[in-house]
RNA sequence: GCCGAAGUGGCGGAACAGGCAGACGCGCACGACUCAAAAUCGUGUUCCCUCGGGAGUGUGGGUUCGAUUCCCACCUUCGGCACCA
């Protein structure tokens, strides 16, 4: 059959479109003769415009499902719409615009451009977030939540606008002075009463993926943010009888505590702090509350605190130390107070350090070094010249020498020393042992008396020490000892009371133990992992459905009365405050126990409350009996294939991780985890290698491009120019080479003429052969995601087929099944014009019903091989050789050959490796 | 600072299990067709070279008959976290 058609890419698409619809070719229904596999995409947000970041992530997702379908899967693949959330409401008052009109404006456009890709979307099952529909569910999600105690409400502070009288979200805050994005004003942190859900309370399970196919990377950055952490609860008592807990990873340095540091935030900071520091620790506290915990946190900045006044006493030893606030330490991560342990934790050394906090070792070094700068005045010249001779001194200078001891020399060092020093100096021995010699005694730097008293002895023989508040201070002075005076390591614990001497392997054990034995302490897991705060002071979400009554508090809205409405006529007040606070008769409702008047909440939900669970909507967007159809969900779930971008790792991916462990425990969800397997694609940069951004001009319209190439070039193009996990930047030639390929696999295999006669039974085998063995291959990428190699497979199988085509191949059984497969293959990738020109060749419809083909392994095998041939491993050869050939018979070859005699110059071969079908590599 | 990923021709990338580095495509060069151009087709395209070869997968070492692939150290880029007690 010969066929001259142009390939027109804008009349066959939107022609199979709309033959696909209208037979319902991509409806998934249950068939429990089939196995399913429910594909899934990340639903996107209706901004407006589909964007090529949409395309890169759908379009690949979208050639896997059908390759699933085509294998025989029943398959879901469905899309829905985020519809809730900031954008709409910006453009509210920008544009006087209502979120509602601007939402499903967006979303009628998105639709459009979303079915030009020609994706399998099963749009039965559309969901969109905002519909009273869904969110009626998502409301229901948070009564089942709330009754079983996973919602609480609690005060928490937020970013606050107080011109806009609105909360921000984070990115809303500009700038290093935090100032409003709108109208310029500085943030306040505001505290507000917050709902939250318990996410902490699964954070122990949420660190299991030992039934997850996902990507090393999304369960490293899930751990790391989870954050677990071992350690210690220990209650410390204030002077006026408060318990003050702390939690510490290092319990075995409790000895070493010499100070106390509480967040701002700290309820006891009222307490403890004594009259006189009230007012510094006030103006502290402002201060340090209206930064954000990035700039807090950030390492760099020097350590601010302030003394409160107040005393704690250490349970260990009965210690009297003091309390400071500093914004280094976190209100939201353990208890939001920490003891400090300045010889073991770099924080607090440094915060020591700046404010003349004792600095206490209790851990022995490992390594046990002892440093020492002996003062060339203070010692007598024979413990000089020994030094020298044991060469222990570093280096010198005129007025001192500094020298390392070993450990083995410790003891004898000490007793030298002793004997050496004269009434005017000291000695001392830093790093390890601690010890201060002086000419009248010793003193161990153990406590914070002996800090004070081995001091006071310095200054009394050089009284230009007196600046220095403790002994740390003026070792720091010293270059030569910076680096043994603090470090972090475990070890051997010391000058710790009973406990000293606790080898560092048992310490963190024994003193957990010891501590509960003594009732002031217990074993702790800590959670960087908050718990999810959900409210949002926003219109343009699904209202928390809650009612406040003055008698019975905290209400929920009772079942039969979702969805809790949002109101349409709702006013926009430039300052951006929620409609629903302002709105004359919405909130104002009564107690659904009592009957009394009442007051709903205005806060409405995050929208990563609706994007937790729209894989389950979208099983039956219409059901009216609950969240999902059972029946669906026994089917489908849970879903087999999740992809999307990274940037939802530790967002979304852990939300909705949680939200499925909650409601399995509620009895509505099952299974350990609703996401089987996980795969990310990479980000498509703009041309210039920057995030693509309407400010920038990269941005690359993906509408533009289908006008001119068609979506199955756009589709494949997208497959083939990076690899998907990995992304790129956009390269605008490189399409070419894929409009190149569809138009060449369209004259290919539409044009049958003969060329040069028959072709003979070699050309045949060969064609078979590579059809085959790229049918392997296609199926394995296919399978692994491996979407580029499909395509440059597809295409080097095209190029042997012209080749073929060439020599004769057309109209035998060989080329009609070469044709056969090549379309089947290129199906997922380009439905369009498989489809077209499957039907121009008269094969029944449709090509995406089709079964995948099956390898042939007889054919795909080769017959012969090129085999290299090394010389002590550099290729100097190559053989052409039947695949059974043998060991012996292959070097008997490879030796005869002229150039490898040449490169073997006379040597007899010493070893010569043969590897089947690989190489042969002669070591000579 | 910590954690993770990645470094291969002019460019995007390939090499599946340690065995022919550079598949496939872009770009470029030359040629064919054309009055000409576009499109299309063909040939070539890692670098150096005295035409025998030699070097080469971020850098330096190591293991091996053999390393883009495994091990150690380092450099660069990107991403995430960022005083987490």
């Amino acid at each position: 059959m010969v066929v001259k058609k142009e390939y027109n890419p804008a009349k066959i698409e939107p022609k199979w479109q709309a033959k696909w619809a209208e037979d319902g070719l991509y409806r998934s229904v249950i068939d429990h003769t089939k196995p399913k596999h429910y594909a899934l995409t990340m639903l996107p947000y209706p901004s407006g415009d589909l964007h090529i970041g949409h395309w890169y992530a759908m379009t690949p997702s979208d050639a896997r499902a059908r390759f699933m379908r085509m294998r025989g899967f029943n398959v879901l693949f469905p899309i829905g719409f985020d519809a809730f959330g900031l954008p709409a409401e910006n453009a509210a008052v920008k544009h006087n615009i209502h979120p509602k009109t601007w939402t499903y404006s967006n979303i009628e456009r998105m639709r459009k451009q979303l079915k030009s890709m020609g994706a399998m979307f099963d749009w039965e099952r559309e969901a969109i977030s905002s519909d009273p529909e869904y969110y009626r569910w998502t409301q229901w999600f948070f009564i089942q939540l709330h009754k079983h105690d996973l919602a609480y409400r609690k005060l928490s502070p937020v970013d606050w606008c107080p011109t806009c009288n609105t909360t921000l979200a984070r990115e809303q805050v500009w700038g290093e002075d935090r100032h409003c994005e709108r109208c310029g004003t500085p943030v306040i942190k505001k505290n507000l009463e917050q709902w939250f859900f318990r996410t902490t309370q699964y954070a122990e399970e949420l660190l299991d993926f030992s039934n997850l196919d996902w990507p090393e990377r999304v369960q490293t950055l899930q751990t790391n943010w989870i954050g677990r952490s071992e350690g210690a609860l220990v209650i410390f008592k204030t002077e006026q009888g408060d318990d003050l807990e702390i939690f510490t990873t290092r319990p075995d340095t409790l000895w070493g505590a010499t100070f106390m540091v509480l967040a701002p935030e700290h309820p006891l900071v009222e307490k403890v702090t004594t009259p006189e520091n009230k007012s510094t620790i006030e103006e502290y506290i402002y201060q340090a509350i209206r930064q954000s915990d990035i700039q807090r946190e950030s390492t760099g900045k020097e350590k601010t605190g302030v003394f409160t006044g107040g005393y704690a006493i250490n349970p260990v030893n009965q210690q009297r130390i003091p309390i400071w606030v500093a914004d280094y330490v976190l209100m939201t991560y353990g208890s939001g107070a920490i003891m400090a342990v300045p010889a073991h934790d770099e924080r607090d050394f440094e915060f020591a350090l700046k404010f003349g906090l004792p600095i206490i070792p209790v851990i022995e070094r490992n390594d046990h070094q002892v440093r020492s700068l002996i003062r060339l005045t203070d010692v007598d010249q024979t413990f000089l010249r020994w030094l020298l001779e044991e060469g222990y001194v570093q280096f010198n200078d005129k007025a001192s020498y500094g020298v390392v001891i070993p450990h083995y020399a410790l003891d004898q060092f000490i007793d030298r020393a002793k004997k050496a020093v004269n009434a005017n100096g000291w000695i001392e021995v830093v790093g390890s042992q601690w010890e201060f010699i002086f000419s009248t005694k010793s003193v161990t730097l153990s406590s914070v008396a002996a800090d004070q008293e081995i001091l006071s002895m310095m200054k009394n023989l050089e009284p230009e020490l007196t600046p220095y508040r403790t002994v740390m201070e003026y070792l720091w002075e010293q270059e030569f000892y910076r680096p043994v005076l603090y470090h972090s390591e475990r070890g051997e614990m010391i000058h710790s009371g009973q406990l000293s001497r606790t080898p560092g392997d048992m310490a963190i054990k024994q003193v957990v133990e010891w501590l509960e034995n003594k009732g002031i302490g217990k074993r702790k897991v800590n959670y960087k992992l908050r718990d999810w705060l959900i409210s949002r002071q926003r219109y343009w979400g699904a209202p928390i459905p809650i009612v406040y009554c003055p008698e019975h508090g905290a209400v929920d809205v009772p079942e039969d009365q979702l969805p809790v409405l949002l109101p349409e006529d709702v006013e926009w007040r430039p300052t951006g405050e929620s409609p629903l606070k302002l709105h004359p008769t919405w909130r104002f409702t009564t107690c659904p126990i009592c009957g009394k008047p009442a007051e709903r909440e205005t806060d409405t939900m995050d929208t990563f409350m609706c994007s937790s669970w729209y894989h389950l909507r979208y099983l039956s967007p219409k059901y009216d009996q609950g969240p999902f159809d059972p029946k669906e969900y026994d089917y489908w779930m849970p879903v087999d294939t999740y992809t999307g971008g990274i940037e939802h790792a530790t967002m979304h991916l852990i939300y909705t991780r949680f939200f499925h462990k909650a409601c399995r425990d509620m009895g509505i969800t099952k299974g350990p985890e609703p996401m089987t397997q996980l795969r990310n694609q990479g980000i498509i940069l703009g041309e210039d290698s920057e995030k693509m951004s309407k400010s920038r001009g990269n941005v690359i319209a993906p509408d533009k491009l289908v006008e001119k190439y068609g979506a199955d070039t756009v589709r494949a193009y997208l497959m083939f120019f990076a690899r998907w996990d990995m992304g790129a930047p956009w390269n605008s030639n490189g399409i070419e080479g894929t409009a190149r390929w569809v138009k060449k696999v369209w004259a290919t295999l539409l044009d049958d003429t003969p060329i040069n006669g028959k072709a003979d039974g070699n050309v045949l085998r060969e064609l078979r052969r590579k059809v085959h063995q790229t049918l392997r291959s296609v199926t394995h990428d296919y399978e692994n995601f491996e979407f580029n190699t499909v395509i440059s497979s597809l295409m080097e199988l095209l190029n042997n087929m012209v080749n073929a085509k060439e020599n004769g191949a057309c109209g035998t059984d060989e080329w009609d099944e070469a044709v056969d497969i090549y379309l089947r293959m290129m199906a997922p990738a380009t439905p369009h014009v498989a489809e077209e020109i499957w039907n121009l060749l008269g094969k029944p419809y449709s090509i995406h019903t089709q079964p995948w083909p099956i390898v042939d392994e007889e054919a795909a095998k080769a017959d012969t091989v090129t085999i290299p041939i090394q010389v002590n491993g550099k290729l100097r050869d190559r053989l052409e050789l039947p695949v059974t050939i043998t060991k012996e018979e292959a070097i008997i070859i490879a030796l005869e050959r002229e150039i490898i005699q040449k490169h073997l110059m006379g040597n007899t071969p010493k070893n010569i490796i043969y590897i089947p079908q690989r190489l042969i590599n002669i070591v000579v």
